[in-house]
DNA sequence: GTCCCGCTTTGAACCGGTTCAGTAGCCGGG
DNA sequence: CCCGGCTACTGAACCGGTTCAAAGCGGGAC
């Protein structure tokens, strides 16, 4: 029975299977069940598979029935290529990939503008989102999907899975190293708080209108600790930048420090930030930590290397990224929450302020 | 006529198709060619569509009948964690991304380990073979499918494209730099030559057996540079770490080092090699570049950080990875060679050798 | 009143497999 | 010699859409 093997030239499993006088069926199994088949039968199929050129069944029409992808995807807030130039997104994306090689799963990464054009039509089966804010666009189309998603770093959606850290936890033990050490002259080097790529000094009433969590939390976190020591939170300035690159942390550094009196420490929601506030120190031709305290957060590799090494808060990017990864492997699981420990690691950027 | 509009409580477009009353193909069109469509009917479509819960064409069964996946494959010669902590690849990765985000494409990362069972089956239109080597089972893979690929750092296939640098030209200019400099005792720290994983100091045979494309080219350069300079290519140690990363350029350096006479300039075939000298260096309480020049290959953006800055061979990571996406986007111009330019940069770590 | 045209909509083939309930054939046991 | 049970293989349904030739239909031109 002349079945459709040989349709425009194309080399199908049909193809195959005319070729032998067997059912498409037997030539699926040769690849998918192998032991179903005689040995024999068996390396018949594959030997005139090969002669025909055939590579094996189109992974497209396999996992149509199949159902599953055997991918995970990854949407990221800002265009996907911003995450390359962030390092800590990069040792994220690390831990991420980690996973995926065990379990022998793609990565997709889906960028593709706000609207989520990519993100409707991306071939994965559940979605990692790492986002501070989950964007509409994108967010809906996996929602719309419903795929299945963790939320890394963002809000905890009902649903959906989360890790993330206590941002006002690790952000309040940063200050605190700082007032222990003495410093009561504190400047915060902000990444954006609101949504609307303004730069300048964010006064009380701009940070009560926070729209990125992890700057409310870290803003919160720093609060507590100033006001625990019994010093006045609206002294302290903080100076917002967008984007948050190393440059933005040393233009807002140079603000603060052109501040009278002169803060004596700068606390910076990332190590970015943080660098780029030593490259301004050094442009005030200000001794660190003689003359100035610099703590950051991340702990990203840069901030071992630093001069002087960096007095930051460690997370566990890496970590992150294999948790989220893994979360979404095991189902059962998708709606924990995963909170991960934060640390602050003291180096050489942090001392006690210069005795006046 | 009852067509199988509701098999399983899955939503379907023939769900929405049999709850109108109208055909598959009209819901079809709804989406993919509104303007067939009385504006009218469309609605009804897509409002019924909404109400039902259904959210649009499964991306996987529209592939599977145009044949278009709208992504883009990445294959790595290491596992590609590894990616993400080489910042040259990182760099390459973003320059990949941004054309992905501009033609609305999902970047496929496919790891899997060396036999290619991801990559045999990854849902991609076209492949990025990232690798100095083609890797055996995952090129292999992508070759069976068929699917048009092109390479980048290798060799030059046939039907593929191809984006590289002159790596032998970039090698010979930073050893020129140096000898320029006055240098005669220079040591070479190199990445994997051979592929046995061997640590140690590579003689001429081994530097033969040369298994790795960059890393031959660039011995060559450097061997054509130190003989022009009328020096005796037997007398430049190389040493060969793997894996090559920041660690092992410093264990590198720290034998070269350890040699009498000492070398006073050291090549080292990645920036990461050569920040791993400059610790090295320190290490030995040798100052660069007064006691000792560096130079290294890359110029990844830590080279510029470095203390002292790195003077280095700049390639343009990110335009390779933008011209390698480009290349597959433009069919006719597959088969093309991109040799992108490398330059010199010169920095604080190199300088005239130490009178004697 | 008739014919032709163009806009909508549809039926059916197709994309390339997987899966599962059988069935044919073979072997051993009673 | 008959029956039960296995193994090896097949037929047909199914995965969820897209596409294109053709049909239906309403309206304007003559």
């Amino acid at each position: 029975m002349e079945t459709d093997g040989r349709r425009g030239g194309r080399v199908t499993l049909a193809t195959v299977a005319d070729a032998l006088g067997v059912s498409r069926a037997t030539v699926s199994n040769a690849y998918n069940h192998p032991e179903r088949l005689s040995p024999r039968l068996r390396d018949r199929v594959l030997d005139t598979a090969r002669e025909l050129g055939y590579a094996g069944p189109h992974p497209l029409a396999a996992t149509l029935s199949r159902g599953r992808v055997n991918a995970l995807g990854l949407v990221y807030d800002d265009p996907m290529s911003f995450a390359f130039s962030d390092p800590a997104a990069v040792l994220f994306l690390q831990g991420v990939s980690e996973v995926c090689e065990n379990e022998d799963l793609a990565l997709v990464l889906i960028s593709g503008g706000p609207a989520g054009a990519v993100a409707r039509v991306a071939l994965v089966d559940a979605v990692i989102c790492y986002c501070d804010v989950p964007i509409e666009g994108k967010l809906a189309a996996i929602v719309d999907r419903g795929l299945p998603f963790v939320v890394v770093d963002g809000p905890r959606l009902p649903g959906a899975g989360h890790v993330g850290i206590d941002d006002r936890r690790g952000a309040a033990s940063a200050a605190r190293h700082l007032l222990d050490l003495g410093h009561t002259r504190l400047g915060v080097i902000a990444m954006p708080i609101v949504d609307d790529e303004w730069e300048g000094t964010a006064d009380l009433d701009r940070q009560a209108r926070a729209h990125y969590r992890a700057a409310r939390e870290r803003l919160v976190g720093y609060r507590e600790a100033v006001e625990s020591a019994g010093l006045t939170w609206a002294d302290v300035s903080v100076e917002e930048r967008s984007p948050y690159g190393r440059d933005a942390g040393r233009r807002s550094a140079a603000a603060l420090l052109a501040r009278r009196p002169r803060p004596t420490a700068l606390i910076a929601m990332s190590d970015e930030l943080a660098l780029g506030a030593l490259a301004a120190a050094e442009d005030a031709g200000l001794a660190v930590p003689r003359d100035l305290s610099v703590v950051g957060f991340d702990d990203v590799p840069a901030a071992a290397d630093a001069h002087p090494a960096l007095t930051t808060v460690r997370q566990p990017h890496r970590e992150k990224g294999r948790r989220a990864a893994t979360l979404l492997l095991r189902a059962s699981s998708v709606d924990d929450e995963h909170r991960l420990p934060v640390e602050l690691i003291v180096r050489a950027s942090t001392g006690p302020p210069p005795s006046r």
